[in-house]
DNA sequence: AACTCACGAAACATATTAAGTTACATGAGT
DNA sequence: ACTCATGTAACTTAATATGTTTCGTGAGTT
């Protein structure tokens, strides 16, 4: 699988746009992220769904930092994302009633909630005012 | 990215052949995992290669376990299997020299290591035979 | 010696997901 | 009307795990 550089990228812009007067063009941050501005509507607009920031269409419009640095954690942003699993480790389908495969797959699970649960935490502690220069 | 449940099934089959006399054939293997035998060849090769497995050729051949559950930990075999990282999030290309993008990046990657340590700490932990039956 | 079994490995196909790209519609200001 | 910028659909590309086919090789059997 590749890698999910979103969660990278969408912090860093948001940092940026914090100290921006006028609102950002998809085109714009574009650049600055080096990727396409069709990939920022589409991932700015995960966090346009929770308020994060607005966006205005026409002359003049762009995207807009919607709430201080110091009130959005790194888990917001990460959420707003709607990533569904962090791990390239997956379990077995179940599809018999081996009573080996279960213990295996709860032990897995376990770890692994165990290890995204710390992440996690970790992300709610970070406000991304800690991130700026 | 697909998940990757080599470690899931590498553990299932692993745990079943120390209770098994004769070797396992990969065709025996594969009905097991409900995969196919070439992928069973594959996987199961990169444990033959830390000595964990033994293969055999020839009538009667197949795969053989080569160490007691007691002594090989999830983390082992994690290991064995070489996949590079566990996490389906990744860092944005560095490729300006911004401040900000490197901030976020140093902090993504502490946040990650932190996880991932733990997580290869607890699979260190768990030897197999905690799992069998 | 011929046959069968089972691994070894190359080559190719499939599935999933992030990312990139093209094209067009829509709304807002000039 | 014209231009700018987002919204969205559809398609393409890239990476990776998995599945599949095919043939080679070594080992035991008849």
């Amino acid at each position: 699988m590749r890698k999910d550089s979103r969660l990278s990228r969408m912090l860093h812009i948001l940092i940026h746009m914090d100290h921006m007067d006028e609102p950002a063009t998809s085109d714009h941050i574009a650049i600055i992220l080096q990727t396409n501005p069709v990939v920022v509507r589409r991932t700015m607009g995960c966090l346009r769904d929770k308020g994060y920031v607005t966006s205005v269409k026409g002359h003049g419009g762009g995207w807009r930092l919607n709430v201080a640095l110091a009130d959005i954690t790194l888990l917001d942003i990460h959420n707003a994302l709607g990533e569904s699993s962090v791990f390239t480790i997956g379990l077995s389908d179940e599809n018999t009633e081996c009573l080996i495969e279960k213990a295996v797959n709860r032990e897995l699970a376990n770890a692994l909630k165990a290890s995204e649960d710390l992440l996690l935490a970790r992300f709610g502690e970070v406000s991304l005012d800690k991130l700026a220069i």
